[in-house]
DNA sequence: ACAAAACATGAGGGCACCCTCGACTTAACC
DNA sequence: GGTTAAGTCGAGGGTGCCCTCATGTTTTGT
């Protein structure tokens, strides 16, 4: 699907390059809203030229993104492999809020509605995936409230995002609290 | 301490009214964070005048929430009265965050550290002081987890206000998971 | 009815962000 | 080394919000 164009000339993939490090840092420090002419500046780059590059924030979001998301499937493959479903299920959503609290974009990426990037939505339904997978171990076991749903998760995972924000020394009290009520 | 200033005149007092009518609607419906432009032109007013009224958009809130507020000790008296410990506390929280979904202004004001209104901010310690000694006597009836603070409350209400914005049906399910896990 | 004080008005300046486009610069290829 | 397509640059136009102030209007009290 690589629309082979050209190769980029030297100087245009040095400025990409450096345009995607610099979009990478302050999504991670400051979100996915900061002003993109901060990120040109970061790059010392003109703003045309981010334009020229990336004509939108998603653009810079479809490149970043997917390989930060890979992570989801680390973390999903390690709790596949946990045997007790209900330590899978538990510790899935740990290392999951664990790396949205280290990435103020993965946690502004997880928490939206949003994006309009192919290859970021279909990391996340990976995700959901194996989530799914995760809780219907769980419930087989009869260790998870019977009436939980993917749906749910994905409201805690939005509420999870705003906790991370406001005291990301205290999140995992939070959560361990929440998923106390969970089980059965 | 109100500065017994000179009455009002007539044609003022009415701008004032309409200007506080306006703004208490749209921060309802809206949030906090509505465009003063926008309340002045649902009260059929001047930008100017609005600035003359209000210079501060806390001065909207210092007007505004106080009275709504006291929403928050009616249902603190409502949960002392109930003798069972636990359902008292449970009760609270539920009624709390009724309150939070059906204002979205509310839900900003109770999610944010703000706001500079000393009459908003001792309204919330008022608040807290219920809620305290719901807490104590759940935790001296042993019916609440040994360990939560008051501070796990604040953090419960932003995450509250987040779960309210985005699944204005679904908070009361995410509360009752979550006061599941707190109790004993 | 008039003067003075109180008030209302909205154009406009400031700011932060968005995005575009024509003039310049540079890498790439012969 | 000259040509040219590819790339860079940044001033500047657009938007939405903030807030101020000179000018014009209304109320009030006499």
């Amino acid at each position: 699907m690589v629309t082979a164009s050209r190769p980029l000339r030297a100087d245009a993939a040095r400025n990409r390059d450096k345009l995607l490090v610099a979009a990478a840092e302050l999504f991670a420090e400051r979100g996915l809203d900061v002003p993109l002419e901060h990120i040109a500046r970061r790059a010392e780059v003109s703003i045309g030229t981010l334009y020229k590059h990336f004509p939108t924030r998603d653009d810079f979001v479809a490149q970043i993104f997917p390989q930060r998301l890979a992570a989801l499937d680390v973390i999903g493959e390690k709790a596949l492999a946990e045997p007790d479903p209900w330590r899978a299920f538990a510790g899935y959503l740990e290392d999951l809020y664990a790396l949205q609290a280290e990435d103020r974009g993965l946690n502004d990426v997880l928490a939206r509605d949003l994006p309009n990037a192919p290859e970021v939505v279909s990391a996340c339904h990976r995700g959901a995936g194996h989530a799914g997978v995760l809780m219907d171990r769980a419930l087989a076991a009869g260790v998870l409230r019977a009436d939980y749903t993917i749906a749910d998760l994905a409201t805690l995972t939005r509420a999870m995002a705003q906790v991370i924000r406001d005291s990301p020394d205290e999140w995992r009290r939070f959560l361990s609290i929440y998923v106390e009520g969970l089980r059965t």
